[in-house]
RNA sequence: CGGGAAGUGGCGCAGUUUGGCAGCGCGCAGCGUUCGGGACGCUGAGGUCGCGGGUUCAAAUCCCGCCUUCCCGACCA
C-alpha cells in the first residue's frame, strides 16, 4: 500500500455533494478531470472489473457474445436512422480536421449492432443471436452532476438480441432480464424492476432496473399490494376517487353558499362505489341539477396581465374573488403540445398535478406559438378550440368533475373562472395524462402507491422490428425464403454508475463497506506499530505472502504511520475485512481479523517465534468463508 | 438554456468591503521524539492569485470582456 497510487484524503473536494461521490474521492477510487469526466484510479477500475466480471458471466451463461463496437461513428448512420434528432444536443458530434468527415461519438449502439448483424445474419438458421459489450460512452448531458452518477463519458454494458419472432424476442428479453436480476444480487444492489419510458431508445414493452436511494434522480411508483412497479413518467394512476374536499367550487356570495351548490354538483358516469363520497349527489338527479348550476355558475373574466403560472393564477385570483376558496386543483392545467402527426393539441389536467406527456407527443416551443396565434402562452383554455382544429384531450380524473373551473380565456392577460365541462367546452380524448404520485390509486387493484427515490442501474427493451425496418438488409429468410425484419431487443447496465450506488447503498459514517462480490481487495492487511517492532513488520510481510500465494486478494498496509491512520485509511476505503497485525495480539499468540460491515472481530491464533502459514491462512480463509 | 455562487501552492479555505511584503490548516521533504483509532517539535520546498485588456506610482483586491466549475431551475405557459 506504500506503493498504491492515490493517498487518501483527508476532506472531500468541494464539488462532491454525494456521499458516495465524496467517498470514493477521498479513498482514492476516482479522480475528476473536468466537468462528468473521471479517472478510475487502480481501486476504482478493480472495482469496475469486478462488476464487468459479473456481468460477464451471467450475459455469457445465456448464450451472449461479447463483442467490442466501436465508439467512433459516422455521423450518416445516425441520420439515417433519424435518431439525430431524435438525441439531439445529447448526441455529441463534431468534425474532424484533414481527411475530413463528421463524427459521433457513441452514447448507445443500436444502429452499430443492427448493421454488424444484418452483415452476417441472413438465415431464421442463425437466429436467434446476442451480442453484447462493455464500452465507453458519450453523451453530451447539458448538466453532469452527483459524481459518476450523471456523467459525460461512462461505461455501459450493452446487449442488443436478434429473433425470428416476437414469441423469440420475448424469451431472449426473459433471459437478459433474468441475467439482469442475477447481476444486481450478486453486486449486493436489491435493483427493482419497474415499468418505464422508453424515451429515445423506441420498442413497446420496457423496463428500468430501480436502486432505492435519495441520491437518485429518478422516482417510480410501486404497489404493495398487487406489485404494480413503474417510473412516475410511465406510470398509469388507476380512477381517483374524489374527496368531497377536492371538489372545487367558485361561486359568488348571492348566488348561494358553498353548500348548497356542492350539493347540487353532477356527477355524470359516477361508479356506483364512488357514490358514497357524494351523499348528496345522485346520478339521476344530474340533468336537473346541471341546469340548476348553469345558472348558478356564470363564466366571469379576471383581468391577469402578467399572471402564466397556476400557482401565481391562484394566489392573485384569490385577491379578486375572496369569497371562493382557491387552489390549484380548481384551475385547469392547459398545455400546449403537438402530436405525432404534428397537430396541435391541448393537453389538459388538473392544476395541482404534473403533465405527462404522451409517448411522442412534444411540447411548443417558440415557433409553435407563432403558428398558432390561438393559443397563447400562458392563457390557454380549454374552451372553443375544437372548433379551431385544436384537439383538446384530458386526463381521465377530470371526467366526473364538471366545474366549475378557472383557466385561461385564450384572449391576453385574461383567465376566466365558472367554467363547466359540457357547457363552456367539451374534451374529445381521455387519457392518462398525469404523472403519478404517492396516495394515488393502483391502476390494476386501486390500492394506493408508494413513491421511492431511486437510480436507474439497468434498462431493458422490447424493441421489435423498430430498428431493423429502417436499416438497410436488416433482415433474414424464414423457411419459405420470405425476407422479414429482424426481432429486436437491447438492453443496458450503467457499469461505471455502480460503483456510486453501491457506495450509496453500502457505507457508513467511517467509509465505503464494499460487498465482497466488487470489493478491490478482501483483506486489508494492518500492521500495527511495525515501526517500533520488528515481529509485527515480520509477521505482516509473511502473512501478506501466505494469503497472497492462496489466492486471497490482500491489500496489505506496510507504511509506518500512526495507527489511526491506518485504521482510518482501511475504514474509509471499505475492504470487507480488515487483518490487524499488532504487538498487543501478538503477544497474546493472535491477529485479529475484524469484519468492516458487522465491526466484529475473530482472533486467529498464531505462534509469533514459529508460525504455521498454511494453518493460519486456512483459519483466516474459514473465517471468511463462514459469512 | 435561465438564475445564483465561486475560481488564491496538491486538497480545503482566509485575504477582495477600504488597492500597499501572498497567508492559514491539511498534505509533501529532512531531522528528532512518538506508535492499538487520524500524535508532536524544529527546519524546508511549493503560488503566472482562472485568462485577456484597462485604471493606478502600485491590483488577488477597482472597471470591462472572456473561460471554467459548482448549486437551483429548465416542459407545468
Amino acid at each position: 500500500m506504500s506503493r498504491l497510487l492515490p493517498r487518501t484524503r483527508r476532506e472531500p473536494p468541494a464539488d462532491a455533494e454525494l456521499i458516495s461521490h465524496q467517498l470514493l474521492v477521498r479513498g482514492g477510487y476516482i479522480r475528476r478531470l473536468t466537468a462528468g469526466v473521471y479517472s478510475y484510479l487502480p481501486l476504482g477500475l478493480a472495482v469496475l472489473q469486478n462488476i464487468s466480471a459479473v456481468i460477464r458471466e451471467e450475459l455469457n451463461d445465456c448464450g451472449a457474445q461479447e463483442v467490442l463496437m466501436p465508439a467512433l461513428h459516422p455521423w450518416e448512420l445516425w441520420k439515417s436512422s433519424g435518431r439525430d434528432r431524435l438525441l439531439g444536443e445529447v448526441l455529441p458530434s463534431f468534425l474532424l480536421e484533414g481527411r475530413g468527415g463528421r463524427y459521433v461519438l457513441g452514447p448507445t449502439h443500436e444502429e452499430v449492432a443492427t448493421a454488424i448483424i444484418a452483415g452476417d445474419v441472413d438465415s431464421y438458421k442463425q437466429l436467434p443471436v446476442c451480442i453484447y459489450q462493455i464500452q465507453t460512452k458519450f453523451r453530451d448531458e447539458a448538466r453532469p452532476r452527483f459524481g459518476l452518477l450523471r456523467t459525460r463519458e461512462f461505461i455501459m454494458a450493452d446487449a442488443y438480441s436478434f429473433d425470428a419472432s416476437r414469441e423469440g424476442m420475448h424469451s431472449s428479453y426473459d433471459a437478459v432480464f433474468s441475467a439482469y436480476v442475477r447481476i444486481f444480487e450478486r453486486i449486493g444492489l436489491n435493483a427493482v424492476p419497474v415499468k418505464a419510458a422508453s424515451g429515445a431508445i423506441g420498442g413497446d414493452v420496457n423496463h428500468e432496473f430501480m436502486v432505492d436511494s435519495d441520491a437518485g434522480e429518478d422516482s417510480y411508483v410501486k404497489c404493495e399490494s398487487c406489485g404494480y412497479a413503474a417510473n412516475v413518467e410511465a406510470a398509469n394512476v388507476g380512477t381517483v376517487e374524489l374527496q368531497e374536499s377536492e371538489v372545487s367550487v367558485l361561486s359568488t356570495p348571492e348566488e348561494g353558499s358553498k353548500e348548497e351548490i356542492d350539493s347540487k354538483i353532477p356527477r355524470p358516469d359516477v361508479q356506483d362505489d364512488q357514490l358514497s363520497a357524494y351523499p348528496t349527489a345522485t346520478t339521476s338527479r344530474g340533468r336537473d341539477v346541471t341546469s340548476n348550476l348553469e345558472n348558478l355558475i356564470p363564466v366571469r373574466e379576471h383581468h391577469t396581465p402578467g399572471i402564466m403560472s397556476i400557482d401565481e393564477v391562484v394566489r392573485y385570483l384569490a385577491d379578486q374573488i375572496p369569497e371562493a376558496e382557491l387552489k390549484a386543483s380548481a384551475v385547469l392545467k392547459c398545455i400546449a403540445v403537438i402530436d405525432p402527426n404534428g397537430e396541435p393539441v391541448v393537453l389538459v389536467v388538473p392544476g395541482d398535478r404534473e403533465v405527462k406527456l404522451p409517448a411522442s407527443f412534444r411540447l411548443f416551443e417558440e415557433t409553435d406559438f407563432d403558428r398558432h396565434p390561438e393559443l397563447l402562452k400562458g392563457y390557454i383554455g380549454p374552451m372553443g378550440l375544437s372548433e379551431r382544429g385544436v384537439k383538446v384531450m384530458a386526463d381521465r380524473s377530470l371526467q366526473n368533475r364538471i366545474g366549475p373551473w378557472i383557466s385561461g380565456a385564450n384572449k391576453p392577460d385574461t383567465h376566466v373562472s365558472g367554467l363547466l365541462q359540457g357547457r363552456d367546452f367539451t374534451v374529445d380524448v381521455w387519457g392518462d395524462f398525469v404523472v403519478a404520485k404517492a396516495g394515488d390509486p393502483c391502476p390494476q387493484c386501486g390500492c394506493p402507491l408508494s413513491l421511492s427515490r431511486s437510480a436507474e442501474v439497468a434498462h431493458t427493451f422490447q424493441l421489435g422490428i423498430t430498428y431493423s425496418s429502417k436499416i438497410e438488409g436488416a433482415t433474414f429468410l424464414d423457411d419459405a425464403g420470405t425476407p422479414h425484419p429482424y426481432w429486436m431487443g437491447c438492453y443496458g447496465i450503467g457499469v461505471s454508475r455502480l460503483p456510486a450506488v453501491i457506495v450509496e447503498v453500502h457505507h457508513d459514517e467511517r467509509g465505503i463497506i464494499w460487498p465482497c462480490s466488487v470489493a478491490p481487495y478482501t483483506v486489508h492487511l494492518l500492521s500495527i506499530g511495525s515501526g517500533k517492532d520488528e515481529d509485527v513488520a515480520r509477521t505482516a510481510s509473511s502473512l501478506y505472502h501466505a494469503l497472497s500465494q492462496a489466492g486471497v486478494k490482500v491489500l496489505y498496509d506496510d507504511r509506518a504511520v500512526s495507527p489511526g491512520i491506518q485504521f482510518g485509511d482501511a475504514d474509509l476505503m471499505g475492504m470487507p475485512w480488515q487483518l490487524v497485525v499488532g504487538n498487543k495480539g501478538l503477544a497474546r499468540g493472535v491477529v485479529e481479523l475484524r469484519s468492516r460491515e458487522a465491526d466484529k472481530v475473530v482472533e486467529i491464533p498464531i505462534t509469533p517465534t514459529n508460525p504455521n502459514w498454511s494453518d493460519v491462512v486456512e483459519s483466516i480463509q474459514g473465517a471468511i468463508a463462514d459469512r
